[in-house]
DNA sequence: GTGAAAGCGCTAACAA
DNA sequence: TTGTTAGCGCTTTCAC
């Protein structure tokens, strides 16, 4: 177990003839330096495998990072709490350098809530910011204001490719739509029907469903020798009262199968009304470890849940951001998360784990 | 966004009239300090909410901590080479704490081996061990010395229940069984034999596969509605003569439909076996996302790996022991992992998150 | 027993 | 453009 010391900047300057003060100054590129120094300093540095403390970095410039979330308001979706909670547990963790979360909820059901959250994001300034980016059109016009300030943003939930954000935090929703039927198909049928069902009274997401979607078709057009008819149905909001109506009405289908929701709301939805109308055999894949479901999934109405890990997005949200701002470190550009499968009998082992 | 100020060793000293070399002293109980002192000091400590600069204790105290990593020769075993991983990363992240890892592998066929190794870490006398304590009568006496020096371990992979670890990292193995019998159960057929596979060159694990194998009868015994025959082979060492033979014989079996494979090395063995008699119809579960194993679940000769995750597994033990060290934190005293499933269709979203 | 003071490695303000 | 200096908050040594 070899000691060897650390190069410090102090040696750094010893062996450049100059001191800290300059060494500092080529390390960030901050203030003017003559030729000569800069030259000889660089020198140096090549020579050397120099690995600055950053913990004598952040208790030297004792500076505060101050990171706003821009997501949904928690208290209107079990989901969005999930993210919340994520964002406290980074920030938890990061509070020992000096860095600070400030949420910024937005109405999940008013897209020009969005407008105004992030324009009360811009004005306070903050060194960078998370986004759930889900309405398109009206976030888009601030990543330009937020570059000009040299704000890093990092998305999760949600990606906008022609943004430069920092990173994307989410998961591949056409693979998910994949694992989705695959667990279908493990069902003991072969032939029947399947629907797709989204449930969706935030309709932001639909492009997001439409992803899963056509994995999930893609998965059984591969495979000629099951022959599933595949419908897909879209409710809109479960308060409607056509809603219960075309719900009831495909579960009436004598050759209904199984069902594949595309939310995590959705998903409870579809099981409870799959338990009033006594459908005990059809198989039931939907999203998310809400309360709910968990309910459904334990009583067996359920059968396999895809979990999106909301909670473990935001948390790595705040990550990225954490460590661009404290440690300057170049971060992954996108990080798309195991797309989990859970069960009746590995759910307990999920519920344990601190992870989730 | 207030920006308290955070209070310091030098305000509690200013507060109780004491200086700040006194307070550092009844913060730690180092060093004798008057009654006078230390009444004082602890009233301000009450009414106050003192929280520790960590990153300046760490600064300030300018110490390094060796941790000491007991694990199999990962060399011996693709399984434990995933565990040499997270140790590795571990050891990353823990860098700027000035916390270091030095491996001490021991022969995984061996046992007397682990005595001489676990006998070096000894007389290294590190601040922390990390142990893979998978045979039982050779570690045990070393607890008691450990014990002695006061050097806090932390067990991974393998519970024993009667030392004093700081904490334990690994899986409930009666629940993993059970996952093991409902993804089997999930297959096409509700009668037939099934087969549980212990395939053990490595004796020393024979209560973990005993536990799973108990899970995995009782998920039958729960369920009266299928009709399996649960068949238990323990097979030894591949290499020997024997072994082709029995195992080839069972899947003679016409009745066969389902094999349960207990250990990582195992499946892929029973997979290649399932493929040389062309058994395509026979489920397939086993363990860990060793490459061997992924070709085998890509070709869809295995149907399902439970991921035993033993990169994660090393990777949370060394951030306990660091975190004990450097924070002086409490930590949790045993974590259970989720059994992850792995599939066809989410192993890329494993591959590719960099979690794994 | 206790306080003063130096130091951990880096940053940042200030003279020069 | 540069070096010096005074911190950041805590630990640790060393007189008294």
């Amino acid at each position: 177990m070899l000691n060897r010391k650390n190069i410090t900047i102090k040696d750094i300057a010893r062996l450049s003839g100059v001191s800290a003060g300059t060494v500092d100054r080529v390390l960030h590129g901050r203030g003017r330096v003559s030729d000569d120094a800069l030259k000889k300093v660089n020198k140096v540095l090549e020579e050397i495998d120099y690995k600055p403390n950053l913990i004598a970095r952040t208790l030297g410039s004792n500076k505060t990072y101050r990171i706003a979330a821009l997501i949904p308001d928690p208290q209107q979706d079990p989901y969005w709490a999930q993210s919340q909670a994520g964002i406290k547990k980074a920030e938890n963790e990061w509070a020992h350098y000096n860095v600070q979360v400030e949420p910024f909820p937005f109405n999940l059901y008013d897209k020009s809530s969005l407008k105004e959250v992030a324009e009360a994001v811009f004005n306070a300034k903050p060194d960078g910011i998370l986004i759930a980016p889900i309405f398109y059109n009206e976030i888009l016009p601030f990543f330009e204001l937020f570059e000009a300030d040299n704000i890093p943003y990092v998305f999760f939930n949600t990606n906008i490719q022609e943004a430069n954000s920092l990173s994307f935090i989410g998961q591949n929703l056409y693979q998910s739509g994949r694992v989705g039927a695959e667990l279908m198909h493990l069902g003991r049928y072969n032939s029947g029907t399947v629907a797709i069902l989204h449930i969706n009274e935030d309709i932001h997401n639909s492009v997001h469903l439409l992803e899963k979607e056509r994995g999930f078709r893609e998965y059984f057009k591969e495979r000629s020798n099951s022959v599933f008819e595949i419908k897909t149905l879209n409710l809109g909001n479960p308060e409607d009262s056509s809603f219960g109506n075309q719900l009831s009405g495909i579960l009436q289908d004598p050759a209904l199968k199984g069902i594949f929701v595309t939310t995590s709301k959705g998903t409870y939805i579809a099981a409870s009304y799959l338990e009033k109308n006594k459908k005990q055999d059809i198989m039931l894949v939907g999203y998310d470890m809400l309360e709910e479901n968990l309910q459904y999934l334990r009583s067996g109405i359920i059968n396999f849940l895809i979990n999106q890990n909301p909670k473990r997005q935001a948390f790595l949200g705040i990550n990225y951001l954490a460590e661009n701002l404290v440690f300057k470190r170049r971060v992954l550009a996108t990080d798309l998360l195991p797309l989990e499968v859970i069960t009746r009998e590995n759910l307990p082992s999920y519920l344990d784990s601190g992870i989730h």
